[in-house]
DNA sequence: CGGTCCTTTGACACAGGTCAAGTAATGTGG
DNA sequence: CCACATTACTTGACCTGTGTCAAAGGACCG
């Protein structure tokens, strides 16, 4: 029986996704379910300590060094998490998304701060609880490693694009990126929709906002792709556009 | 009673460390009785699975994309891991020390390559044993993602260097974080050994070798740093150092 | 409608890359 | 022990991709 199943209908969780029948069945079903499914006990126990919040775009979710009280999933929207130095520059570190995990660390600060980029909604696990249950549901902590060694290949790559690709490598890189993650959510992949302002993308990149502009633009005079609307981009060579992400 | 004292007097390792009494203590007795330590049947399957592996500098380990048969741990030496484009640029998205694991994915592949940059000893563990361990010995998993969630950490710092950091600050959170990487190994940190080229450390740092030396000069005018000879450097002013490297 | 924020575009500057030459360290065969 | 080759490193001169600074247009909002 799929995790999902036990959860019982829930009108206003209905009213935005007819499909989803718990208010926070996203990060259950399918993050923690992803590794097998877990009993009708298990479940129990997360939904017991589960707390839905509500964010709107621009809102902190929480900063880095500040006590990791909770980890949190994504069940809707858009997330940020980013790292900061004195000055003020900025390195987005990762974008995340429905069924992403965001806030989980062995330390006991935040290693990164985190910020919604459109209105999100979070499952949020009391961290004390959560590690427990960690140590009482072997399948959960399996399901964690695969998550993080996932990360950590997806961080080797961002160093990758970082350390050695050009702008135009790294902006074509990131557009097929997001259309990727889209894609993996049942999202329209093209054109892809981007919900993050060219800051975003330049401090995602490792470059400016004109850098970004700029080569946006040259994207576009090349006929490579169409930009649709500001934040929307669509493809019109795929497979040249991955022949230059690969470095080509 | 600690993990090592299981170990029984081995004469050949002895010679290289007489602290260590087994060939292959350093993985077992450092890592694995991290998480707590393993009790003797644990002990005694980890080693059942383990063979130890001797490889020169420049050997390569493994290569991206090849199959994922086996787990290590660096036992003695050093080791770099990379990322190739089809060009020929390469990144290196880390270094490994005595008692770091290597390898370790949920793919059936290796995410990258592997070499030895100096002579190096290596536990190798076949993967589906491995993996069977985890699943018996909570421990170990537990362990991992521990491991697993530093390493995360570290990739985000330096997705931060190679994103907003210049050439100096870069290479100035190299000495330091090489440096506590071997006092952490209860080695020297300063004066720092480095074991890799300055083709290895452009490759890390997303520079080339010109920008690596000629940075490397420019502090040493500065009288930040003093070159002892080209794999040894003191450090001359620490907390100014240590500024630098943070962006002040 | 006036203000604010985001984006684009242009002109110019500079950090770091490229190309090239020279030096030092290490190893090899005679 | 010494030519000689090889490899690693440093330094200089110059170039270029991307950053900086500035201006202007457009979207959104109270």
């Amino acid at each position: 029986m799929p995790a999902s199943s036990r959860f019982t209908v829930n009108a206003q969780a209905q009213h935005h996704a007819p499909h989803l029948v718990h208010p926070c069945d996203t990060c259950a079903a399918r993050e923690f379910s992803a590794c097998g499914p877990l009993d009708a006990a298990e479940q129990d126990r997360l939904v017991a300590i589960m707390q839905t919040v509500e964010i709107g775009p621009h809102e902190p979710i929480f900063d880095e060094a500040e006590p990791a009280n909770f980890v949190f999933n994504v069940k809707d929207g858009a997330v940020k998490v980013y790292k900061l130095l004195a000055d003020g520059r900025r390195q987005i570190t990762g974008f995340l998304w429905s069924g992403d995990f965001l806030g989980l660390t062995h330390n006991d600060t935040y290693a990164y701060s985190a910020e919604a980029m459109s209105p999100t909604v979070l499952c949020r696990f009391p961290r004390q609880k959560f590690e427990s249950l960690l140590t009482d549901i072997p399948k959960l902590e399996r399901r964690l490693l695969g998550i993080a060694s996932h990360e950590l290949a997806a961080a080797q790559d961002q160093m990758m694009l970082l350390g050695r690709k050009s702008a135009r490598e790294r902006v074509v890189s990131f557009l097929l990126m997001i259309s990727d993650a889209a894609v993996r959510r049942n999202h329209p992949g093209d054109p892809v929709f981007l919900p993050m302002t060219r800051a975003d993308v330049g401090d995602y990149l490792g470059l400016t906002i004109e850098t970004v502009s700029r080569t946006l633009s040259q994207l576009k005079a090349q006929g490579l792709i169409r930009l649709i609307d500001e934040k929307r981009i669509a493809f019109a060579n795929l497979d040249e556009l991955r022949g230059i992400a690969a470095g080509g």
